[in-house]
DNA sequence: CGCGGCTTTGATGTTCATCAAGTAAAGTGG
DNA sequence: CCACTTTACTTGATGAACATCAAAGCCGCG
Protein backbone atom coordinates (compact mmCIF):
# COMPACT_ATOMS: atom_id res chain seq x y z
CA UNK A 1 0.00 0.00 0.00
CA UNK A 2 2.97 2.03 0.06
CA UNK A 3 4.12 3.89 3.03
CA UNK A 4 3.24 7.41 4.17
CA UNK A 5 6.48 9.67 4.58
CA UNK A 6 7.60 12.59 6.00
CA UNK A 7 6.45 15.22 3.22
CA UNK A 8 7.97 18.59 2.91
CA UNK A 9 5.98 21.53 3.14
CA UNK A 10 5.37 22.17 -0.64
CA UNK A 11 6.14 25.85 0.09
CA UNK A 12 9.87 24.72 0.32
CA UNK A 13 9.49 21.58 -2.74
CA UNK A 14 12.33 22.14 -4.56
CA UNK A 15 9.86 21.63 -7.94
CA UNK A 16 7.51 24.13 -6.69
CA UNK A 17 8.08 26.29 -9.18
CA UNK A 18 7.14 24.00 -11.79
CA UNK A 19 3.76 23.12 -10.96
CA UNK A 20 2.34 25.98 -8.74
CA UNK A 21 4.26 29.09 -9.64
CA UNK A 22 0.63 30.81 -9.74
CA UNK A 23 0.01 30.33 -6.20
CA UNK A 24 0.18 32.53 -3.60
CA UNK A 25 1.89 31.71 -0.56
CA UNK A 26 -2.03 31.16 1.47
CA UNK A 27 -3.03 29.38 -1.42
CA UNK A 28 -0.04 27.01 -1.57
CA UNK A 29 -0.37 26.59 2.17
CA UNK A 30 -4.09 25.34 1.71
CA UNK A 31 -2.66 22.62 -0.82
CA UNK A 32 -0.26 21.85 1.71
CA UNK A 33 -2.79 20.43 3.94
CA UNK A 34 -5.19 18.39 2.07
CA UNK A 35 -1.83 16.37 0.38
CA UNK A 36 0.31 13.28 1.42
CA UNK A 37 3.20 11.92 0.21
CA UNK A 38 3.69 8.01 0.24
CA UNK A 39 6.74 6.04 -0.89
CA UNK A 40 6.36 2.78 -2.80
CA UNK A 41 9.04 0.28 -3.41
CA UNK A 42 9.61 -0.86 -7.10
CA UNK A 43 6.89 -3.59 -8.08
CA UNK A 44 4.98 -2.07 -5.90
CA UNK A 45 1.13 -1.04 -6.81
CA UNK A 46 0.06 2.36 -6.37
CA UNK A 47 -3.82 2.05 -7.64
CA UNK A 48 -5.86 -0.81 -8.90
CA UNK A 49 -8.10 -0.23 -12.44
CA UNK A 50 -11.65 0.59 -10.99
CA UNK A 51 -10.44 2.14 -7.95
CA UNK A 52 -12.13 5.71 -7.09
CA UNK A 53 -10.24 8.54 -7.86
CA UNK A 54 -10.07 10.47 -4.63
CA UNK A 55 -7.06 12.49 -5.53
CA UNK A 56 -4.92 13.69 -8.10
CA UNK A 57 -1.13 11.62 -8.20
CA UNK A 58 2.42 14.22 -8.62
CA UNK A 59 5.53 11.99 -8.83
CA UNK A 60 7.99 13.40 -6.50
CA UNK A 61 10.48 10.97 -7.58
CA UNK A 62 10.97 7.92 -9.21
CA UNK A 63 9.02 6.21 -12.24
CA UNK A 64 5.71 4.74 -12.68
CA UNK A 65 3.47 2.82 -15.30
CA UNK A 66 -0.09 3.25 -16.09
CA UNK A 67 -1.45 -0.54 -17.64
CA UNK A 68 -4.58 -2.19 -18.29
CA UNK A 69 -5.22 -5.51 -18.25
CA UNK A 70 -6.43 -6.37 -21.87
CA UNK A 71 -6.90 -9.89 -21.60
CA UNK A 72 -6.01 -13.21 -19.34
CA UNK A 73 -2.38 -13.02 -20.33
CA UNK A 74 -1.97 -9.62 -21.82
CA UNK A 75 -1.89 -6.48 -20.12
CA UNK A 76 -0.93 -2.63 -22.30
CA UNK A 77 1.14 0.12 -21.05
CA UNK A 78 -0.66 3.19 -21.25
CA UNK A 79 2.44 5.18 -20.26
CA UNK A 80 5.34 5.96 -17.57
CA UNK A 81 5.14 9.08 -15.49
CA UNK A 82 8.26 10.57 -14.27
CA UNK A 83 8.87 13.30 -11.56
CA UNK A 84 6.92 16.28 -12.03
CA UNK A 85 4.13 14.49 -14.19
CA UNK A 86 0.64 14.91 -12.79
CA UNK A 87 -1.39 11.48 -13.29
CA UNK A 88 -4.80 11.76 -13.12
CA UNK A 89 -5.09 15.01 -14.57
CA UNK A 90 -6.45 13.10 -17.26
CA UNK A 91 -9.40 11.53 -16.01
CA UNK A 92 -10.20 13.23 -12.90
CA UNK A 93 -12.37 15.82 -14.34
CA UNK A 94 -13.82 13.14 -16.79
CA UNK A 95 -14.10 9.79 -14.73
CA UNK A 96 -15.18 9.33 -11.52
CA UNK A 97 -12.79 5.44 -11.20
CA UNK A 98 -9.13 5.00 -12.65
CA UNK A 99 -9.41 2.99 -16.08
CA UNK A 100 -6.16 1.53 -15.68
CA UNK A 101 -3.80 0.58 -12.71
CA UNK A 102 -0.66 2.13 -11.54
CA UNK A 103 2.62 0.43 -10.16
CA UNK A 104 5.91 1.78 -9.30
CA UNK A 105 8.55 0.69 -11.88
CA UNK A 106 11.01 2.71 -9.31
CA UNK A 107 11.43 3.20 -6.06
CA UNK A 108 9.38 6.43 -6.10
CA UNK A 109 7.80 8.96 -4.10
CA UNK A 110 4.38 9.81 -4.85
CA UNK A 111 2.25 13.03 -3.56
CA UNK A 112 -1.48 12.60 -2.88
CA UNK A 113 -3.61 16.02 -3.25
CA UNK A 114 -7.36 15.69 -2.65
CA UNK A 115 -9.13 16.27 -5.33
CA UNK A 116 -12.35 18.62 -3.87
CA UNK A 117 -9.04 20.95 -2.30
CA UNK A 118 -7.31 20.17 -5.85
CA UNK A 119 -10.83 21.52 -7.63
CA UNK A 120 -11.65 24.41 -5.40
CA UNK A 121 -8.31 26.01 -5.64
CA UNK A 122 -9.29 25.53 -9.33
CA UNK A 123 -12.21 27.59 -9.22
CA UNK A 124 -11.05 30.49 -7.03
CA UNK A 125 -8.06 30.93 -8.74
CA UNK A 126 -7.95 31.69 -12.29
CA UNK A 127 -4.47 31.71 -13.37
CA UNK A 128 -3.71 27.85 -11.59
CA UNK A 129 -6.74 27.17 -13.40
CA UNK A 130 -4.92 28.08 -16.91
CA UNK A 131 -1.74 26.18 -15.53
CA UNK A 132 -3.24 22.98 -15.04
CA UNK A 133 -5.18 23.55 -18.29
CA UNK A 134 -1.98 23.72 -20.00
CA UNK A 135 -0.49 20.79 -18.35
CA UNK A 136 -3.14 19.23 -19.57
CA UNK A 137 -3.06 20.36 -22.59
CA UNK A 138 0.76 19.07 -22.98
CA UNK A 139 -0.13 16.05 -21.49
CA UNK A 140 -2.59 14.81 -24.19
CA UNK A 141 -0.41 16.13 -26.81
CA UNK A 142 2.21 13.73 -25.61
CA UNK A 143 -0.81 10.48 -26.07
CA UNK A 144 -1.58 12.26 -29.32
CA UNK A 145 2.33 11.62 -30.50
CA UNK A 146 2.31 8.09 -28.89
CA UNK A 147 -0.86 7.49 -31.07
CA UNK A 148 1.23 9.10 -34.36
CA UNK A 149 4.58 6.77 -33.32
CA UNK A 150 2.66 3.58 -32.87
CA UNK A 151 0.87 3.87 -36.02
CA UNK A 152 3.60 5.31 -38.55
CA UNK A 153 6.32 3.56 -37.13
CA UNK A 154 7.95 -0.74 -37.86
CA UNK A 155 9.24 -2.66 -34.97
CA UNK A 156 12.80 -1.02 -35.89
CA UNK A 157 10.97 2.36 -35.36
CA UNK A 158 9.14 1.55 -32.87
CA UNK A 159 12.10 0.16 -30.75
CA UNK A 160 14.83 2.88 -31.73
CA UNK A 161 11.81 6.07 -30.93
CA UNK A 162 11.27 4.63 -26.49
CA UNK A 163 15.04 4.09 -26.48
CA UNK A 164 15.82 7.54 -27.30
CA UNK A 165 12.38 8.69 -25.27
CA UNK A 166 14.09 6.78 -22.54
CA UNK A 167 17.50 8.44 -22.83
CA UNK A 168 16.60 12.05 -23.91
CA UNK A 169 13.65 12.83 -21.90
CA UNK A 170 13.26 10.00 -18.69
CA UNK A 171 17.07 9.56 -17.53
CA UNK A 172 19.03 12.27 -19.58
CA UNK A 173 21.51 10.31 -20.49
CA UNK A 174 22.56 7.77 -23.26
CA UNK A 175 23.27 5.31 -20.59
CA UNK A 176 20.61 3.83 -18.13
CA UNK A 177 19.01 0.91 -16.80
CA UNK A 178 15.54 0.16 -18.41
CA UNK A 179 13.47 0.34 -15.79
CA UNK A 180 10.94 -2.38 -17.61
CA UNK A 181 11.27 -5.98 -18.70
CA UNK A 182 11.52 -7.26 -22.40
CA UNK A 183 8.02 -8.43 -21.87
CA UNK A 184 6.94 -4.81 -20.60
CA UNK A 185 8.92 -2.82 -23.36
CA UNK A 186 6.91 -5.33 -25.65
CA UNK A 187 3.36 -4.32 -23.81
CA UNK A 188 4.78 -0.14 -23.97
CA UNK A 189 4.79 -0.06 -27.75
CA UNK A 190 1.90 -2.57 -29.07
CA UNK A 191 5.31 -5.43 -30.16
CA UNK A 192 5.90 -9.40 -28.96
CA UNK A 193 8.90 -9.97 -26.38
CA UNK A 194 10.23 -12.38 -28.99
CA UNK A 195 10.95 -9.28 -31.17
CA UNK A 196 11.70 -6.57 -28.80
CA UNK A 197 14.43 -8.71 -28.48
CA UNK A 198 15.22 -9.30 -32.16
CA UNK A 199 15.30 -5.57 -32.81
CA UNK A 200 17.49 -5.06 -29.82
CA UNK A 201 19.85 -7.85 -30.99
CA UNK A 202 20.37 -6.28 -34.02
CA UNK A 203 21.15 -2.84 -33.06
CA UNK A 204 23.78 -4.25 -30.45
CA UNK A 205 24.82 -6.34 -33.85
CA UNK A 206 25.14 -3.43 -35.80
CA UNK A 207 27.24 -1.66 -32.89
CA UNK A 208 24.28 1.58 -32.21
CA UNK A 209 23.61 0.20 -28.57
CA UNK A 210 25.40 -2.06 -26.00
CA UNK A 211 23.37 -4.17 -23.86
CA UNK A 212 23.93 -5.51 -20.42
CA UNK A 213 21.39 -7.12 -19.31
CA UNK A 214 18.84 -4.07 -18.40
CA UNK A 215 22.02 -1.59 -18.81
CA UNK A 216 21.89 -0.05 -22.02
CA UNK A 217 24.06 1.94 -23.88
CA UNK A 218 23.05 4.19 -27.17
CA UNK A 219 26.85 4.33 -28.87
CA UNK A 220 25.06 5.92 -31.77
CA UNK A 221 22.37 8.13 -31.33
CA UNK A 222 22.17 9.44 -34.72
CA UNK A 223 22.03 6.16 -36.43
CA UNK A 224 19.22 5.82 -33.68
CA UNK A 225 17.05 8.83 -34.76
CA UNK A 226 17.24 8.31 -38.62
CA UNK A 227 16.03 4.85 -37.45
CA UNK A 228 13.40 6.02 -35.19
CA UNK A 229 12.44 8.79 -37.86
CA UNK A 230 12.73 6.36 -41.11
CA UNK A 231 10.74 3.54 -39.39
CA UNK B 1 -12.07 30.77 -47.14
CA UNK B 2 -15.49 30.52 -45.99
CA UNK B 3 -18.16 32.72 -45.80
CA UNK B 4 -19.26 34.93 -42.58
CA UNK B 5 -22.88 33.82 -41.35
CA UNK B 6 -24.96 35.72 -39.39
CA UNK B 7 -24.45 33.54 -36.26
CA UNK B 8 -27.07 33.80 -33.58
CA UNK B 9 -26.65 35.28 -30.17
CA UNK B 10 -24.78 32.57 -27.98
CA UNK B 11 -27.69 33.67 -25.87
CA UNK B 12 -29.81 32.05 -27.75
CA UNK B 13 -28.24 29.50 -29.26
CA UNK B 14 -29.64 25.99 -28.80
CA UNK B 15 -26.46 24.30 -27.99
CA UNK B 16 -25.88 27.18 -25.32
CA UNK B 17 -26.51 24.71 -22.04
CA UNK B 18 -24.21 21.96 -23.26
CA UNK B 19 -20.86 24.32 -23.63
CA UNK B 20 -21.38 27.36 -21.44
CA UNK B 21 -24.09 26.47 -18.89
CA UNK B 22 -21.94 28.13 -16.27
CA UNK B 23 -21.48 31.60 -17.86
CA UNK B 24 -23.93 34.29 -16.78
CA UNK B 25 -25.70 36.47 -19.36
CA UNK B 26 -23.42 39.25 -19.13
CA UNK B 27 -20.29 36.49 -18.88
CA UNK B 28 -22.12 35.34 -22.04
CA UNK B 29 -22.39 38.42 -23.58
CA UNK B 30 -19.12 39.36 -23.52
CA UNK B 31 -18.32 35.92 -25.50
CA UNK B 32 -20.79 36.74 -28.05
CA UNK B 33 -19.04 40.05 -28.94
CA UNK B 34 -15.34 37.84 -30.07
CA UNK B 35 -16.87 35.28 -31.75
CA UNK B 36 -17.65 34.87 -35.67
CA UNK B 37 -19.97 32.12 -37.18
CA UNK B 38 -18.53 31.24 -40.97
CA UNK B 39 -20.16 28.55 -43.36
CA UNK B 40 -17.93 25.66 -45.05
CA UNK B 41 -18.66 23.70 -48.06
CA UNK B 42 -17.63 20.37 -48.25
CA UNK B 43 -14.06 19.94 -48.63
CA UNK B 44 -13.33 23.40 -47.76
CA UNK B 45 -10.37 23.85 -45.74
CA UNK B 46 -10.72 25.81 -42.35
CA UNK B 47 -7.25 25.78 -41.63
CA UNK B 48 -4.18 24.73 -42.53
CA UNK B 49 -1.35 23.05 -40.71
CA UNK B 50 0.85 25.89 -39.16
CA UNK B 51 -1.41 28.41 -39.24
CA UNK B 52 -1.57 30.46 -35.72
CA UNK B 53 -4.26 29.62 -33.20
CA UNK B 54 -6.40 32.78 -33.01
CA UNK B 55 -9.35 31.05 -32.00
CA UNK B 56 -10.85 28.05 -30.21
CA UNK B 57 -13.07 26.43 -33.01
CA UNK B 58 -16.96 25.33 -32.00
CA UNK B 59 -18.72 23.09 -34.55
CA UNK B 60 -22.52 24.12 -34.72
CA UNK B 61 -22.86 22.23 -37.57
CA UNK B 62 -21.79 19.83 -40.19
CA UNK B 63 -18.70 17.50 -39.68
CA UNK B 64 -14.78 18.45 -40.09
CA UNK B 65 -11.44 16.65 -40.08
CA UNK B 66 -8.47 16.88 -38.60
CA UNK B 67 -5.39 15.79 -40.66
CA UNK B 68 -2.12 16.08 -40.89
CA UNK B 69 0.07 15.36 -44.24
CA UNK B 70 2.70 12.79 -43.19
CA UNK B 71 4.62 12.33 -46.48
CA UNK B 72 4.26 12.80 -50.46
CA UNK B 73 1.53 10.78 -51.01
CA UNK B 74 0.29 9.99 -47.43
CA UNK B 75 -2.17 11.80 -45.19
CA UNK B 76 -3.01 10.78 -41.80
CA UNK B 77 -6.95 11.67 -40.13
CA UNK B 78 -6.42 12.53 -36.19
CA UNK B 79 -10.27 12.54 -35.83
CA UNK B 80 -13.32 13.85 -36.69
CA UNK B 81 -15.04 16.64 -35.45
CA UNK B 82 -19.20 17.14 -34.86
CA UNK B 83 -21.58 19.34 -33.78
CA UNK B 84 -20.98 20.75 -30.11
CA UNK B 85 -17.31 19.47 -30.27
CA UNK B 86 -14.79 21.76 -29.56
CA UNK B 87 -11.70 22.13 -31.60
CA UNK B 88 -8.33 23.27 -31.01
CA UNK B 89 -8.99 22.81 -27.51
CA UNK B 90 -6.29 19.94 -26.90
CA UNK B 91 -3.47 22.64 -28.46
CA UNK B 92 -4.46 25.71 -27.74
CA UNK B 93 -3.09 26.10 -24.48
CA UNK B 94 0.17 24.51 -25.42
CA UNK B 95 1.14 25.47 -28.50
CA UNK B 96 0.81 28.80 -30.93
CA UNK B 97 0.11 27.21 -34.27
CA UNK B 98 -1.97 24.36 -35.43
CA UNK B 99 0.22 21.06 -36.07
CA UNK B 100 -2.93 19.48 -38.23
CA UNK B 101 -5.68 21.14 -40.99
CA UNK B 102 -9.07 21.01 -40.96
CA UNK B 103 -11.23 20.56 -43.41
CA UNK B 104 -15.05 20.17 -43.85
CA UNK B 105 -16.04 17.05 -44.59
CA UNK B 106 -20.02 18.13 -44.76
CA UNK B 107 -21.36 21.47 -45.30
CA UNK B 108 -21.07 23.00 -41.86
CA UNK B 109 -21.13 25.94 -39.90
CA UNK B 110 -18.17 26.94 -37.33
CA UNK B 111 -17.70 29.21 -34.84
CA UNK B 112 -14.43 31.35 -34.14
CA UNK B 113 -14.23 32.54 -30.78
CA UNK B 114 -11.38 34.27 -29.88
CA UNK B 115 -8.83 33.10 -27.84
CA UNK B 116 -7.47 35.75 -25.71
CA UNK B 117 -11.33 36.73 -24.98
CA UNK B 118 -11.50 32.93 -24.26
CA UNK B 119 -8.56 32.81 -22.00
CA UNK B 120 -9.97 35.85 -19.85
CA UNK B 121 -13.28 34.43 -19.33
CA UNK B 122 -11.57 31.14 -18.18
CA UNK B 123 -9.55 33.18 -15.76
CA UNK B 124 -12.27 35.00 -14.24
CA UNK B 125 -14.75 32.54 -14.19
CA UNK B 126 -13.70 29.61 -12.14
CA UNK B 127 -16.59 27.49 -12.60
CA UNK B 128 -16.56 27.72 -16.32
CA UNK B 129 -12.42 26.81 -16.15
CA UNK B 130 -13.67 23.39 -14.40
CA UNK B 131 -15.71 22.76 -17.28
CA UNK B 132 -13.30 23.43 -20.03
CA UNK B 133 -11.51 20.84 -18.18
CA UNK B 134 -13.60 18.30 -18.15
CA UNK B 135 -14.54 18.87 -21.77
CA UNK B 136 -10.62 18.47 -22.44
CA UNK B 137 -10.69 15.58 -20.27
CA UNK B 138 -13.28 13.77 -22.34
CA UNK B 139 -11.29 14.54 -25.85
CA UNK B 140 -8.47 13.21 -23.69
CA UNK B 141 -10.30 10.44 -22.90
CA UNK B 142 -11.39 9.82 -26.50
CA UNK B 143 -7.77 9.82 -27.90
CA UNK B 144 -6.69 7.16 -25.58
CA UNK B 145 -9.48 5.34 -26.63
CA UNK B 146 -9.10 5.50 -30.27
CA UNK B 147 -5.42 4.93 -29.57
CA UNK B 148 -6.35 1.67 -27.99
CA UNK B 149 -8.78 0.73 -30.48
CA UNK B 150 -6.08 1.16 -33.00
CA UNK B 151 -3.31 -1.01 -31.08
CA UNK B 152 -5.55 -3.83 -30.45
CA UNK B 153 -7.86 -4.64 -33.16
CA UNK B 154 -7.03 -6.42 -36.40
CA UNK B 155 -8.23 -4.84 -39.67
CA UNK B 156 -11.78 -6.09 -39.57
CA UNK B 157 -12.09 -5.07 -35.92
CA UNK B 158 -11.15 -1.52 -36.67
CA UNK B 159 -13.53 -1.44 -39.60
CA UNK B 160 -16.16 -2.63 -37.59
CA UNK B 161 -15.55 -0.37 -34.78
CA UNK B 162 -15.78 3.12 -36.95
CA UNK B 163 -18.36 1.86 -38.98
CA UNK B 164 -20.40 1.56 -35.39
CA UNK B 165 -18.87 5.01 -33.92
CA UNK B 166 -20.28 7.11 -37.15
CA UNK B 167 -23.42 4.92 -36.71
CA UNK B 168 -23.94 5.68 -32.42
CA UNK B 169 -22.17 8.62 -32.05
CA UNK B 170 -22.22 10.67 -35.22
CA UNK B 171 -25.37 9.64 -36.99
CA UNK B 172 -27.69 8.05 -34.14
CA UNK B 173 -28.76 5.38 -37.15
CA UNK B 174 -27.73 1.87 -38.63
CA UNK B 175 -28.40 3.51 -41.86
CA UNK B 176 -26.17 6.53 -43.26
CA UNK B 177 -24.16 8.31 -45.60
CA UNK B 178 -20.33 7.68 -45.12
CA UNK B 179 -18.81 11.40 -45.33
CA UNK B 180 -15.27 9.88 -46.67
CA UNK B 181 -13.82 8.19 -49.41
CA UNK B 182 -12.59 4.79 -48.87
CA UNK B 183 -8.93 6.29 -49.13
CA UNK B 184 -9.60 8.11 -45.82
CA UNK B 185 -11.44 5.57 -44.04
CA UNK B 186 -8.13 3.92 -44.18
CA UNK B 187 -6.44 7.18 -42.98
CA UNK B 188 -8.51 7.79 -39.94
CA UNK B 189 -7.97 4.10 -38.96
CA UNK B 190 -4.49 3.30 -40.24
CA UNK B 191 -5.12 1.01 -42.98
CA UNK B 192 -5.02 0.96 -47.01
CA UNK B 193 -7.74 1.65 -48.77
CA UNK B 194 -8.11 -1.77 -50.17
CA UNK B 195 -8.08 -2.84 -47.19
CA UNK B 196 -10.45 -1.17 -46.30
CA UNK B 197 -12.85 -2.34 -49.82
CA UNK B 198 -11.91 -5.93 -49.40
CA UNK B 199 -13.22 -6.04 -45.31
CA UNK B 200 -16.41 -4.01 -45.97
CA UNK B 201 -16.60 -6.36 -49.18
CA UNK B 202 -16.88 -9.11 -46.35
CA UNK B 203 -18.81 -7.61 -44.42
CA UNK B 204 -21.48 -7.03 -47.21
CA UNK B 205 -20.94 -10.72 -48.49
CA UNK B 206 -21.81 -11.80 -44.74
CA UNK B 207 -24.58 -10.00 -44.35
CA UNK B 208 -23.71 -7.60 -41.60
CA UNK B 209 -23.95 -4.55 -43.67
CA UNK B 210 -25.87 -2.79 -46.83
CA UNK B 211 -23.69 -1.11 -49.29
CA UNK B 212 -24.70 1.37 -51.84
CA UNK B 213 -21.87 3.64 -52.57
CA UNK B 214 -21.61 5.95 -49.85
CA UNK B 215 -24.82 4.97 -48.33
CA UNK B 216 -24.02 2.09 -45.49
CA UNK B 217 -27.10 0.11 -43.33
CA UNK B 218 -25.64 -2.08 -40.82
CA UNK B 219 -27.99 -4.74 -40.74
CA UNK B 220 -26.64 -6.75 -37.79
CA UNK B 221 -25.31 -4.34 -35.43
CA UNK B 222 -24.46 -7.54 -32.80
CA UNK B 223 -22.46 -9.05 -35.35
CA UNK B 224 -20.55 -6.30 -35.97
CA UNK B 225 -20.26 -5.55 -32.42
CA UNK B 226 -18.59 -8.41 -31.78
CA UNK B 227 -16.15 -8.58 -34.10
CA UNK B 228 -15.40 -4.88 -32.74
CA UNK B 229 -15.02 -7.00 -29.50
CA UNK B 230 -13.31 -9.70 -30.64
CA UNK B 231 -11.04 -8.36 -33.15
C1' DC C 1 19.62 -29.23 -6.83
C1' DG C 2 15.57 -28.17 -9.15
C1' DC C 3 11.97 -24.97 -10.03
C1' DG C 4 10.04 -20.79 -12.22
C1' DG C 5 10.61 -16.46 -14.32
C1' DC C 6 13.09 -13.90 -17.74
C1' DT C 7 15.65 -14.01 -21.91
C1' DT C 8 17.23 -15.63 -26.37
C1' DT C 9 17.18 -17.93 -31.01
C1' DG C 10 15.11 -20.55 -34.77
C1' DA C 11 11.21 -22.28 -37.62
C1' DT C 12 6.65 -21.60 -39.32
C1' DG C 13 2.26 -19.37 -40.41
C1' DT C 14 -0.84 -15.36 -40.74
C1' DT C 15 -1.89 -10.84 -41.59
C1' DC C 16 -1.52 -7.15 -44.11
C1' DA C 17 0.92 -3.83 -47.58
C1' DT C 18 2.10 -3.50 -52.12
C1' DC C 19 1.74 -4.05 -56.97
C1' DA C 20 -1.00 -4.48 -60.99
C1' DA C 21 -5.01 -4.19 -63.75
C1' DG C 22 -9.51 -3.20 -64.66
C1' DT C 23 -14.33 -1.09 -63.88
C1' DA C 24 -17.45 2.42 -62.59
C1' DA C 25 -18.52 7.21 -61.76
C1' DA C 26 -17.94 11.94 -62.27
C1' DG C 27 -16.25 16.01 -64.05
C1' DT C 28 -14.56 18.82 -68.55
C1' DG C 29 -14.31 20.77 -72.83
C1' DG C 30 -15.99 20.81 -77.52
C1' DC D 1 -24.89 15.51 -75.70
C1' DC D 2 -20.83 13.02 -76.51
C1' DA D 3 -15.72 11.82 -76.47
C1' DC D 4 -12.16 12.50 -73.09
C1' DT D 5 -9.88 12.71 -68.82
C1' DT D 6 -9.65 12.14 -64.21
C1' DT D 7 -10.82 10.31 -59.84
C1' DA D 8 -12.81 6.79 -56.93
C1' DC D 9 -13.56 2.15 -56.38
C1' DT D 10 -12.78 -2.96 -56.82
C1' DT D 11 -10.47 -7.58 -57.26
C1' DG D 12 -6.56 -10.69 -57.61
C1' DA D 13 -1.68 -12.05 -57.03
C1' DT D 14 2.58 -11.62 -54.56
C1' DG D 15 5.82 -10.65 -50.95
C1' DA D 16 7.32 -8.53 -46.58
C1' DA D 17 6.57 -7.79 -41.86
C1' DC D 18 5.29 -9.56 -37.90
C1' DA D 19 2.93 -13.04 -34.54
C1' DT D 20 3.09 -17.46 -32.95
C1' DC D 21 5.03 -21.76 -31.64
C1' DA D 22 8.79 -24.41 -29.85
C1' DA D 23 12.96 -25.22 -27.34
C1' DA D 24 16.72 -24.21 -24.78
C1' DG D 25 19.93 -21.22 -21.79
C1' DC D 26 20.45 -18.23 -17.89
C1' DC D 27 19.88 -16.87 -13.19
C1' DG D 28 18.13 -16.11 -8.69
C1' DC D 29 15.83 -18.43 -4.97
C1' DG D 30 14.00 -21.79 -1.92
Amino acid sequence: MGTLEKSPDCQICAFKSLMFNSLKQDQLSKINTCKEQFHFGKGELVCREGDPINAIIYVHAGLIKLHKRISENQSQIISIAKPFDFVGLISVFSKTNYFYSITAIEDSSICFIAKDCFIREIASNGQFALDILTRMSKTNDDVLEAKFALSSKNLRGRIAHILLDFANNIYKSNEFELPVSRREMAELIDMRMENVIRVMSEFRQDGIIKINGHIIEITNPNMLQKISDMG
